[in-house]
DNA sequence: CCAGTACATTGATGTATGTCGATATGCCAC
DNA sequence: GTGGCATATCGACATACATCAATGTACTGG
């Protein structure tokens, strides 16, 4: 039932404005919805993706805030679960990277229109 | 109590990949996340949207889902309290229709490419 | 005015979430 | 191995959230 006409769709309006989504399809995007829905992890991926090379150890992004270390900790690990983020062990420290997949699967939501290159692009890059 | 300036606020700000968000803009746009990270109201948002005239009575939604019609309410009180529905009133149905201005502010985050005159079309198109 | 329909609000309840301090784990240098 | 640093996990707490049944409000038709 979710037919997806990429092309029309995507360039009048987003699947969110144009297809009812599916029930099942509400309860998969949801949770990358609700990993993204607090200030903190928002700010997290935008520091972590603008980092060079786009990722970033905890060490740097813990002095970014004014949250104790465990709390970082914590909202690191909720945005790993649902995929946004990957993680690296390097040594003593810990790198996380922005995954482009999951990061565009929100984005379709809204009609994002990308190269299709693009999303496996940075992960090539690197 | 609930001070945010949904839209205004947020429709400036950087997108998430590319500029580290201020603490400011990641708590403007937190609260638009939060209310799309719902299944229920994913669904809602996307059944206004795909309705004709992009807007829908309450009767039309309650029976979508297999809800109390309260909580129904409840969580179209939540997607207009942050400004993406707009509610009114016509004798004794009330119709949510989206407002496309909050749903781009949201979109910008993931950085959307939109034809340039397409993002101000379905404001002034109505 | 009365009854009925459409929607919102209230109050209650169970569950999830954000935060911290304390503690555990894993790696490195000496 | 011992001590120290980087990160994760645990346990506890307060707050927020989704949901429902019951009730309230506002409009409509007779």
């Amino acid at each position: 039932m979710l037919d997806l006409t990429p092309v029309e769709a995507v360039a009048c309006c987003s699947p969110l404005m144009s297809t009812p989504l599916s029930k099942e399809a509400a309860e998969g995007i949801a949770p990358l919805l609700k990993a993204l829905a607090d200030p903190v992890r928002l700010r997290l991926m935008s520091l972590v993706a603008a980092h060079e090379n786009a990722e970033a150890c905890v060490c740097d992004l813990n002095d970014a805030f004014d949250l104790s270390q465990p709390t970082i900790s914590h909202h690191l690990k909720v945005l790993h679960e649902v995929g946004l983020l990957d993680r690296t062990k390097r040594g003593t420290w810990v790198y996380y990277r922005v995954n482009p997949d999951a990061v565009a699967a929100v984005a379709n939501l809204f009609g994002v229109v990308r190269a299709a290159g693009e999303a496996s692009a940075p992960a090539g890059a690197r």
